[in-house]
DNA sequence: AGCATTTTCTGATACAGGTCAAGTCCCAGC
DNA sequence: GCTGGGACTTGACCTGTATCAGAAAATGCT
């Protein structure tokens, strides 16, 4: 399966609407393919986050680097999602964020401009962007709200039931940064989740 | 000014389109003036939310209560914002959440099957969906990145620039629990605030 | 005005999680 | 097959923030 049949098959499914032919080449025309070998930067700080990228393959991480230069992981991204600091790209604002590809990458790239005027007559594009607006939103609620009420241990466990795939795919030092969490601190509560 | 006119305002400013006379008529027609006491709930814990209301008036807070009975404020509105859990709202589940009213409030709500059946069609409201959902998905990402990666104090001084309103129009205990911090800590940073 | 309640502040103490340092394991590259 | 560096763990210690208790100040109610 080629990679824009697995974008047609995202959208089809997430938007709830069939995609005809002429759909299809205008997403072929104007998503560019992009491969990013890992460790190399989809967006670096400072930078507008010109490009919106859909994943094909591989995984990256959002973070920032703060004063006294530890990096904080504010996203993980696999397969299916879309890559942007959506700060930055709407408001064509230079980003605070850095985002890196943690294994290599395969997008489907496209900046605001193309969407607005290739893509926003496309309804299954518009009914997806709406979903994942929504999910995103929400995602974001969900977290905030444990990132302020709940303990280091309640955040692990929480992310273990949602994205039990991160466990898998991404290092624990960066699962750590991901939660607010040192490395050690969370080899400590790995520790005690084995013995209960 | 009506209750009316203050958000005809407001949507033609957020979406950057003027709104017709026949547009109007339709917001009148479907959105439900509402008046809720101070204290009183505009949404319950396990409660599905079936309004969004636009606040005109008055201020609330969204909190969850955690299993030893701490309360949690997630989210704290003002004038010109959508009172809602926009997770129970589009997903129609049970909200884990309480919305109260914090002044006597004066809303315009509706549910989402109006909006769907009547608002949808105008291009205004649909414009100005667009605009909440990027605001509030931004607005969360940040509040996010400074609950993993701030001190408490920075988060305060966040606060104080952001959103200066918020100290004006609530008590140091709500601002606390929507820092998520303990009303002790925010005084004490407050106190050594002062001297610097 | 006077009383009750809520909000805010202060001090003492406890604890979660961070920091620093060192050690083990494991894999990638020569 | 060796080796150097990253990933992960462990222990000792430290710090920021929570918790508990009480006082003071502000607010609301009759």
């Amino acid at each position: 399966m080629s990679n824009f049949d697995v974008f047609f098959d995202y959208i089809q499914k997430l938007s709830g609407i069939m995609l005809s032919e002429d759909d299809k080449r205008v997403f072929t025309a104007h998503l560019k393919p992009k491969k990013l070998r890992k460790r190399q930067y989809f967006l670096q700080e400072g930078d507008v986050c010109k490009y919106t990228g859909f994943i094909v393959k591989g995984s990256a991480r959002t973070f920032r680097v703060d004063e006294k230069g530890h990096e904080h992981i504010l996203k993980l991204s696999l397969e299916d999602w879309w890559l942007a600091d959506f700060e930055s790209y709407y408001h064509l604002t230079p980003s605070r964020y850095n985002i890196e590809a943690l294994e290599d990458l395969e997008l489907l790239q496209i900046t605001n401009a193309q969407v607005e005027e290739f893509l926003s007559p496309i309804p299954a594009f518009v009914a997806m962007q709406e979903v994942i607006k929504q999910n995103y939103a929400i995602a974001n609620q969900n977290r905030l709200q444990a990132a302020i009420s709940y303990t280091a241990e309640e955040r692990y466990d929480d992310l273990v039931t949602n994205y039990p795939q991160f466990l898998q795919r991404f290092p624990l030092n960066m699962i750590a940064s991901y939660l607010g969490l040192s490395p050690e601190t969370l080899s400590r509560i790995r520790k005690n989740a084995l013995k209960s």
